[in-house]
DNA sequence: TTAAAGTTTGACCAGATGGTCAGACTAAAT
DNA sequence: ATTTAGTCTGACCATCTGGTCAAACTTTAA
């Protein structure tokens, strides 16, 4: 039942059964959505044995936010050890993202949820996992393509540009989807839609675009 | 006030200004955290008159996606008119795009958490406001790729996937900023911060990757 | 056996929240 | 002057919501 692979053997089991319940709720309705009595429903308990173990609303919603973080700057967008060349480990990068938000647009959308909030929930404990980890995840990035460029198998370009680009080619069909669709419908592309099929076009068409350009030929 | 240029001289005063505070209540709070007396003290008014002049919460939340979408779908992707190249065209698209959303990022993400939603209100609106318009702004983009596919400017693309990409790469930035900051603040890069400028970059990057790519030579 | 600690329950609460309504007030039409 | 239609107000309501609590029940420790 659970979106992704979680578990923390310290939690017993209903206090698992209660996060599982929560993370599934908020995820699917957001903080303001969410609400306790439907948490305590979807775990089969009471709703003051949810007070019980989990002191408030708030510190679930904590919870579920960094589990979900925890497994999006580790599970997906940590994919990218032992690619010799840049062209291997962008296509992997590309493949995990994709396949990830693919599979479950409402993790990437329950993040934007939280940031229309103001993000101070989200902010804080990606502090906490940033200081947790020996190498982040988007300096290991950095490197790899800073090292590309020294070796003269990309152009010199800004990694952080370069990354928000890429992050946001891989995330937007999953979460615009429903947008996508309506007017696929309504202009005539999209005919007979088969999402499996059309997410690993996505893939081959983002890694085409990254890697290859549209058109342009370099100035230099 | 309001965040972006609207305006209906079919509407009265008070109902323009419930509607101006409705939005901004909307977009800063979303549906679930939208009050309808935060709306009232907004526009300096009872709640009792804002339930006068437009019956229910569902009502207003609808004018307010409605007018979003609009300024989105005419006045930011709009602008791709009378560009007789693929390059300006690009670049027009581009700077619209991040101008538009970086100065209001919260436009985005409303429509990101009504996504979130189910997407069903939008999806209902899109249909009417597509049904409005003679040749859709998607269409006229499509046409403009092929084009340029024709005449050979740019390598043959599919057009969906090309502004799938594009838009991802310009929007991500402004809905995730506060990510992105709190990364850079940890990670170093992103020191003393210029927001203007780096939007300026982040327009030339865009640009330079998608039609020059990151450094592979076309097979063909 | 008994005390202590941990678990479970249902009743309860204070404060929201969207929405209604009778009636007051006001301006235009007769 | 009187009717009529539109505007405005404050009181009110049913329902929901996160959270509390005393008391009952169960397990563990002494």
């Amino acid at each position: 039942m659970a979106l992704f692979d979680w578990k923390d053997s310290r939690l017993g089991e209903k206090e698992t059964k209660i996060l599982e319940a929560a993370m599934d709720e908020f995820i699917a309705e957001g903080w303001n959505g969410a609400r306790m009595q439907s948490i305590a429903d979807r775990a089969g308990l009471k709703k003051s044995l949810v007070h019980y173990y989990f002191r408030s609303k708030e510190k679930l919603y904590r919870e579920t936010v960094w589990r979900v973080m925890e497994y999006f700057f580790t599970t997906v967008l940590g994919q990218t050890e032992g690619k010799e060349n840049f062209e291997d480990f962008l296509r992997s990068f590309i493949n995990s993202v994709v396949d990830a938000t693919g599979l479950n647009p409402r993790i990437p959308l329950f993040l934007m949820q939280e940031l229309s909030r103001g993000g101070e929930v989200v902010c804080s404990i990606l502090h906490d996992i940033l200081s947790l980890q020996e190498i982040p995840v988007t300096t290991v990035m950095r490197i790899h393509i800073a090292r590309a460029i020294e070796k003269g198998e990309i152009r010199p370009v800004d990694p952080i540009q370069f990354i928000l680009s890429l992050l946001g080619a891989c995330l937007y069909f999953a979460m615009a989807e429903p947008i996508i669709r309506e007017i696929g419908k309504r202009e005539g592309f999209l005919d007979q839609f088969d999402r499996q099929a059309f997410l690993e076009q996505r893939k081959e068409a983002v890694f085409n675009q990254f890697y290859y350009g549209i058109g342009g030929k370099r100035s230099e």
